[in-house]
DNA sequence: AGCGAAGTGTTGGCACGACCAACACTGCTG
DNA sequence: CAGCAGTGTTGGTCGTGCCAACACTTCGCT
């Protein structure tokens, strides 16, 4: 093991190293393993649901989905779990019989609080090498980026 | 559709549009979605790999893996497929006898430069909403945390 | 009024990527 | 020599994203 060992071994082949595709494609796993880490695998999931409950009002599981960027069917599953925990209800729209209006409970925004404590941790490991100027302009240049290639509308005001 | 759609329906909640880790989680599936959609799924490990054998000379697998931060079960079953349609060779070493020392050849050479041009325009596609400067920043931000996860001893010299 | 197109929720499936575990083998080091 | 670590391989799991189909509802149009 001493011979590849010693000198410059852990370094990406510079074609990689300059392409911002593979670049976040590493940081998404880093960040993936943080979040994952902080919290489990499906709060994960279940994070960014109860988020998108708790700040747009009850909303159908399809609309809920195209904000998230999640897809209807997965959706639904998750929902399964959350209302199974008593986290969200599920009851149909009066008015479109074909919609479920999902709304968050009290339950579910008592995880939502606490699940938030542990993804800030998790943002400020990932952004530890960072000084607070160098974060707020990479979240600002990902935000335009995301915004860009997902279509969004009227960005929430950033900061 | 009417009532949830033409109002400022698309937007994500907040609490992720303030999140690296999420912002960054999705701008890797758009960049993700651009190279398969340039290349194959294939051809983006595929890529990854030749390049690190065009610019690392002959290699072992466990050494090519960590420097791609590839598991090394997954390196082997990739070098099947590129050995089999001669981009790549594997020989055993001479000094080691345990470990393989695999080299790109004249055919991977050319189809990893054929991929290089397909995959340069994702990456300006990916970027195509920011300005040369915020270009050249967001990678280097990106190369910084990276090389912090990940333990990248001397960073290639960015550009 | 009725018909077709489009939206909704659900189930089931596929593909891909990131892991991990075990195995046989080689190499190093006490 | 014995034990431990590195190597390549096989095979498996899990999470995530995506698509297809289905039954149902709603909208738009003639």
């Amino acid at each position: 093991m001493k011979a590849e060992d010693h000198q410059g071994e852990i370094a990406p082949p510079e074609r990689l190293w300059q392409s911002p595709t593979w670049l976040v494609g590493q940081l998404s796993g880093d960040a993936h393993r943080l979040i994952v880490d902080a919290i489990t695998a499906v709060a994960r999931t279940d994070y960014a649901v109860l988020a998108g409950l708790e700040e747009f009002g009850p909303l159908s599981q399809a609309a809920l989905g195209r904000r998230l960027g999640i897809d209807r069917s997965d959706i639904s599953v998750v929902l399964d779990r959350l209302q199974a925990d008593r986290h969200v209800t599920r009851s149909p729209d009066p008015a479109h019989r074909s919609r479920k209006l999902v709304q968050i409970t009290p339950t579910g925004r008592r995880r939502l609080e606490r699940l938030d404590t542990n993804v800030k941790k998790a943002q400020h490991t990932l952004l530890k090498p960072l000084t607070p100027d160098q974060a707020t302009e990479l979240t600002s240049l990902l935000q335009r980026l995301v915004q860009h290639h997902r279509g969004y509308q009227h960005p929430p005001a950033a900061s």
